[in-house]
DNA sequence: AAACTAAGTGTATAATAGACACATGATGAA
DNA sequence: TTCATCATGTGTCTATTATACACTTAGTTT
């Protein structure tokens, strides 16, 4: 590769990165969308992003971006796939790095009202019309996020430091659309190691408290 | 994203393909290295690859790559990772979009004597020092071949069109780098229903022949 | 004290994974 | 033609994992 080219001499694309940022509120699964202000697409909704810094890695550009955006950092970030038909940007060719983040309800609280009218959650079964080729990155990036949570501990990204397991349980039964047995759901996930309980849990209802648990650990573990 | 600026005023990095060539010879596991003719890392060893041009999508470059350095076409291909590191590369800021691609012994039959002191294939376990970073993607990429033979057929891009089941599980042994049962391997892999039989075949020793199969389809498929 | 509500718990069955050894049918040598 | 050779091809038993399924518990509210 590369064969001592002048690589300044030569077209090159733009190179963008796009956030996914999923999180669960009011009991479904919803994600972080801007209203674009500008064309191409203006007044259509698109994933908050930009384009790559020449001095930053693409993960610290997403970060930079998704903070730009909501204010929120430190949460969970992973490099999605990259998009680079020719065609996906009207006015010149911009290949865009996908990138996934989570971030748990507590999370965003912080900034939800500050600039409602530019950037709002949208639940993934009620979006609207996308720009540019973000409705086939978004099917990419649910789907990648369904099949994660079987094989990983991804879910530490959606909830707060504690959580009952039932609330898990709805986390997992909300992405997967679908219900689960709750002793078979309380086993396996037992079984995995990754949670360690803390306390006990009253108030929110009439009914038996719940034990709380935590993610043992907050950074991405594969099972098995 | 990209709200209104003109791209072109910016600072751009530059894009780079590069392609992990896999295939099996000499019951190795081995892959397509070619020896870098000038600086950086000039007489270094990296992966064939080069930078995407403005008209052609990311997979189509990839192909074509490929295709220049090797004679190769329609072998199997799918994005493996991107890599950003600003340092990456000596020059100047280059991206590089993975791309991982697999090929049977019999493709490359074609090709492999050609050009054979600028490009060849050398086993995965005694490779050479590496340019670049391809070391890292080396490593990324041995890892997703290694985890999609157990949830794909992704075996067909390794194997010519027809084959008995002990080159099947031959294939499974060396990428896997463990010995598997004989009776298990067939039980699971008859009851995926990825192939079908076609007929018998003599010659190759001493000993009984063994069925032929085919792999039904020759793209991807995920099990379950 | 009684009604309400979500939390919490166990067992039986089915499906899957893993360990394990010998007969078969070609080839080639005597 | 017979016999030795050698990779092919096959079945069962056990352990593990997945799935289906219903009642008691411990707080809160009235």
């Amino acid at each position: 590769m590369m064969k001592g080219y002048d690589v300044t001499k030569y077209d090159r694309p733009s190179v963008a990165l796009d956030v996914l940022l999923f999180t669960i509120q009011e009991n479904q699964l919803q994600i972080l969308l801007v209203k674009r202000k500008e064309e191409p697409f203006q007044g259509e909704w698109a994933f908050p992003g930009g384009f790559v810094k020449m001095n930053e890695s693409l993960e610290v550009g997403a970060a930079r971006e998704l903070r730009e955006e909501t204010g929120l950092k430190d949460i969970y970030l992973e490099q999605l796939y990259t998009f680079g038909n020719p065609k996906r940007d009207p006015r010149t060719r911009v290949i865009s790095v996908a990138y996934l983040a989570l971030a748990a309800k507590t999370d965003w609280a912080i900034k939800a009202s500050t600039d409602a009218s530019e950037a709002k959650f949208w639940p993934v079964s009620k979006l609207p019309k996308l720009a540019f080729d973000h409705q086939e990155i978004f099917e990419y990036g649910l789907s990648r996020l369904g099949s994660k949570l079987n094989y990983t501990n991804i879910a530490f990204g959606l909830l707060p430091d504690q959580f009952t397991l039932t609330e898990l349980q709805n986390t997992y039964e909300i992405i997967l659309n679908k219900k689960l047995d709750k002793r078979n759901f309380r086993k396996k996930i037992l079984s995995t190691d990754l949670l360690t309980s803390v306390g006990q849990k009253s108030s929110l209802g009439a009914h038996r408290p719940a034990e709380l648990f935590r993610f043992k650990k907050k950074e991405i573990e594969y099972l098995n």
